[in-house]
RNA sequence: GCCAGAGUGGCGAAAUGGCAGACGCAGCAGACUCAAAAUCUGCCGCCCGCAAGGGUGUGAGGGUUCGACUCCCUCCUCUGGCACCA
């Protein structure tokens, strides 16, 4: 045979087109004999900066995965679309004039094709964009269902409003106080909004996320974000007038401890009990809490503030009086917006009562261990000097009225003073979430208009189906007006509706959905691109959810994955889909970082300031020695990966191989352009042994039969747990083996590597498959199978310890028993040596692989 | 502060109760070459030793076990998330 180059170039052009025009990767639905495999990955948002090195982790295991499911016979949905509404394209449009439309637009095709360069195995006939008026037609449609079910509704909410931005924006979209594009000061500002009664679905997202295949890490995430808690509520009478406070707190047991009330300055009874004398102070703190941005409210954590009311509340089981002081520690989002303090048993309330010499009442005295173990002294907690949140058991907890916890622990105190409350009906047990409705509303253009109308007689409408979708209009101004009012208050004639059957006239709601509407249901739309007369069919949903595997990062623990099944779980109550959860198994991808270094200092240092030497690094402008450590990559240090150069370089196989070989899939990892010549050299040498060795039709030794089935059986085991760092390593062990110049290379060696290396290397492997004789797309070649028969060998080398150090390696049959082994070890002139003038106490053997003879 | 995850050679890692460091990168030595690239061969945790060999070693300390990177307890460090949620 003739020498020949690896030529990636051609050989990825070639297949690539191949697979184009034979529509390759084209799924049918409800193949016959066939399981379904549903394989999703997290749409980008196509950014003008194109792909990082980070997109193609994930989509690159799917990819893989799905390749391989095909060749063991699944019917596989694999499918790539993009989340294409958000607010960079809208900066664009602002700062250019340009349509975000047209931005939006190039950049999806600059992120097909690079897609397309890495040779995935999507459908493209099922492509989707959320911002193409037939996809958010449907985003329309779900959000009709919504506000018809009651889930949709409009409040006077405080959003965080950027001044400088003139648009309010997500809490995901403050960072400390300051807007996450161009670091603007955000402030709390009452508007007018879409909410989404995603609380009302609180104790289903937090309980189903026990059946689903997700890592710990993820659900626990979900769980602290939704954060239930159970306690119970109590009512507490104002002395002195008829109002009565109901508190919410988890421990109902350190009643008996409550020696002061707080509200939230935002409480509506704030007014009604504030003396005259407290009034002014109290207006004025009312004032500053309100004005403090959330800047400033974390920055404020370490120090409590707060003022009394001038009025008392009346404790429930002492009947003592306790003043009620108003302080922004106590957040009227939560809860009832009020707590009866109980210093002497919450960490806050100590604190506080210390700031402001509030009394402290012992009434749990701790049990001595934990005491011990948390380094908290007793004495000071009976005191009243120290703060016990732990364990113990119950005093100065009795009153006149039946209620005598004394003695009690925790849990069984927490019952009985419940009981007792209800008994009086004064409280009752309650369930409280941290979960807050869902903000649905944004001050922008790009994207999806609401499809609502506001009609003159004052009334909402919501626009019939037949209606949809509502399409965004042209605007040649993109600005916001800077007043909270959304650019498409400035669209005058496509505000103007009238109603087709009364002629009634309205105005179109001008706000417009968040980013995560589209996403909310994308995967559902995969199912049934074209449909334009359902989100989708009722079959093919059927057929095809749940998603079987979803990837993507894990910056979307919580917010879509929730919003998603939010969704889904209301899509479920209407019957529209017929599976609780969206998505079964989730896999998050670990980030890729960037090599950076770091002066003496600790200072950044750029890339192009680095030198390497084979002493070491060192910075070209001062020459001191830097110090190299991984880092997200980042345009001001400019160590951003461009896959482009990498598949120039390289090939898409390569820097396929590549990302997957670095380490396993979860882990966060750093990027070394040194490692891509690694697997570079491997495929090379796995194109020249099947383009130059000598290939023949010979039968395999048993030792190359027993590696040809063993890397079958790891390959496949990987790939069904994702281990595809660890496969590749055994097909790297497999072509040291088989290759070397001139050695024979037996067919079937080369074709069972061919076909487990086609799903990371797809295109060499078409070419190789190809070159072997075969005319059909390796594609849907059946996965090779091993015999665990062959795995076997006669005979083992176990190793002889005495005393847990290796003195000999003996070869023993596989089957040997323990007595056989015994002896064999035991005739060792090695373990002889060393057992010389000790006694056995034991001998322990492990069947093909050791002995240890513990002597003494 | 709370929750989760992770700490193994110069580097990415492997081994989930049985010979720590497979596989790869970098490095060193050699072959081929006028030379370079590519390719091939060998070495490659640390300490002692010319070597044979010995000692030591998976963040630290303790425990369970014939045997621990792996299981249990305490602590330290790093990463991510949440953060006055009563």
């Amino acid at each position: 045979m003739t020498e020949q180059e690896y030529d990636f170039n051609a050989i990825e052009k070639k297949w690539q087109t191949f697979w184009e025009q034979n529509k390759t990767f084209k799924v049918n639905d409800f193949e016959l004999g066939k399981p379904k495999f549903y394989c999703l990955d997290m749409f980008p948002y196509p950014s003008g900066a194109g792909l990082h090195v980070g997109h193609p982790e994930g989509y690159t295991a799917t990819d893989i995965l799905c390749r391989y499911k095909r060749m063991r016979g699944f019917n596989v949905l694999h499918p790539m679309g993009w989340d294409a509404f958000g607010l960079p394209a809208e900066q664009y449009a602002v700062e250019t004039g340009t349509h975000p439309a047209i931005t939006t637009e190039r950049n999806i095709n600059r992120f097909r094709q690079q897609i397309k360069a890495l040779g995935f195995s999507y459908d493209w006939d099922r492509e989707v964009n959320t911002t193409d008026p037939k996809y958010y037609r449907w985003t329309q449609w779900i959000f009709s269902q919504l506000y018809k079910k009651g889930l949709a509704y409009v409040a006077e909410v405080p959003v965080n409003w950027c001044p400088a931005l003139g648009t309010v924006l997500s809490n995901e979209e403050v960072i400390n106080g300051l807007s996450e594009r161009g670091g603007h000061p955000v402030i709390r500002k009452p508007m007018r909004q879409w909410m989404l009664r995603i609380t009302e679905y609180a104790e289903r997202l937090l309980a189903d996320l026990d059946e689903l295949d997700w890592s710990e890490g993820i659900k626990e995430m979900q769980r602290n974000w939704i954060g239930k808690s159970t306690g119970a509520e109590v009512v507490f009478e104002i002395a002195g007038s008829g109002h009565k406070v109901t508190v919410y707190t988890t421990r109902p047991d350190t009643l008996f401890g409550a020696t002061y009330m707080v509200l939230a300055p935002e409480h509506p009874l704030v007014d009604e009990l504030v003396t005259d004398g407290q009034r002014g102070e109290v207006a004025l703190y009312r004032e500053q809490s309100a004005r403090k941005s959330d800047m400033d409210r974390t920055e404020l954590n370490t120090e409590k503030t707060g003022v009394f009311t001038g009025a008392y509340a009346v404790n429930p089981v002492t009947g003592g009086k306790i003043p009620v002081w108003v302080a922004d520690y106590v957040l009227i989002s939560y809860g009832t917006g009020a707590i009866m303090a109980v210093p002497a048993h919450d960490t806050r309330d100590f604190e506080f009562a210390c700031k402001f010499a509030l009394p402290v009442i012992c009434i749990i005295e701790p049990d001595g261990e934990s005491a011990v173990a948390a380094g908290v002294s007793v004495d000071a907690v009976l005191a009243g000097k120290a703060c016990w949140t732990g364990d113990g058991s119950l005093i100065n907890s009795a009153n006149d009225m039946g209620l005598d916890i004394n003695g009690m622990d925790v849990e069984r105190a927490v019952r009985t003073v419940i009981e007792w409350l209800e008994g009086k009906g004064i409280g009752r047990s309650a369930v409280k979430y941290k979960l807050r409705d869902w903000l649905f509303s944004r001050q922008r253009y790009w994207g999806e208009p609401f499809p609502i109308v506001h009609m003159q007689g004052g009334e909402t409408k919501l626009l019939e189906d037949s209606e949809l979708p509502v399409v965004l209009p042209e605007l040649e101004d993109f600005k916001p007006m800077g007043t909270g009012e959304p650019p498409l208050a400035k669209a005058k004639e496509w505000l103007d509706y009238t109603d087709q059957a009364t002629g009634q006239k309205g105005v179109r709601e001008t706000n417009t959905m968040p980013q995560w509407a589209g996403s909310c249901w994308y995967y559902l739309r995969y199912i049934d691109p074209q449909n334009e007369l359902a989100a989708v069919t009722s079959e093919k949903e059927k057929y095809w959810m749940p998603v079987d595997l979803y990837v993507g990062g894990a910056e979307h623990a919580v917010l879509h994955l929730l919003y998603a099944r939010f969704w889904h779980k209301v899509l479920f109550d209407l019957g529209y889909v017929s599976t609780k959860e969206p998505f079964q198994k989730l896999v998050n991808q670990g980030m890729i970082l960037g090599l950076s270094y770091k002066d003496q200092r600790g200072a950044l240092v750029p890339m192009e300031q680095v030198e390497h030497r084979a002493e070491g690094v060192f910075s070209k402008l001062t020459g001191e020695v830097l110090t190299e450590f991984p880092a997200k990559m980042s345009k001001s240090l400019k160590n951003v990966v461009n896959p482009d150069d990498v598949i120039r370089e390289y090939g898409a196989d390569s820097m396929r191989l590549y990302e997957m070989f670095m380490g396993p899939l979860e882990a966060v990892k750093p990027w070394n352009t040194k490692g891509v010549e690694g697997v570079f050299r491997f495929l090379k040498r796995v194109h020249r042994m099947i383009n130059e060795q000598p290939l023949e039709k010979v039968a395999l030794t048993a030792d190359q039969n027993r590696l040809v089935h063993a890397t079958i059986k790891k390959v496949t085991d990987d790939l069904e747990s994702m281990s595809f760092n660890t496969a590749i390593s055994q097909m790297m062990i497999y072509v040291n083996e088989f290759s070397g110049r001139g050695k024979v290379l037996p067919l079937d060696a080369a074709e069972t590597l061919v076909l487990l290396l086609a799903p990371f290397a797809p295109h060499l492997c078409e070419e190789l498959w190809q070159s072997l004789g075969h005319n059909e797309t390796i594609a849907y070649a059946a996965w090779p199978a091993y015999d665990e028969k062959l795995l076997q060998v006669a005979e083992v080398e176990v190793l002889v310890q005495v005393s847990g150090k290796p003195k000999a390696r003996v070869m023993m049959p596989c089957e040997a028993d323990n007595g056989f082994m015994q002896e064999l070890a035991l005739g060792q002139e090695t373990v002889r040596a060393a057992l010389e003038g000790k006694t056995i106490l034991k001998v322990v053997c492990v069947p093909g692989r050791l002995v240890n003879i513990v002597a003494k």
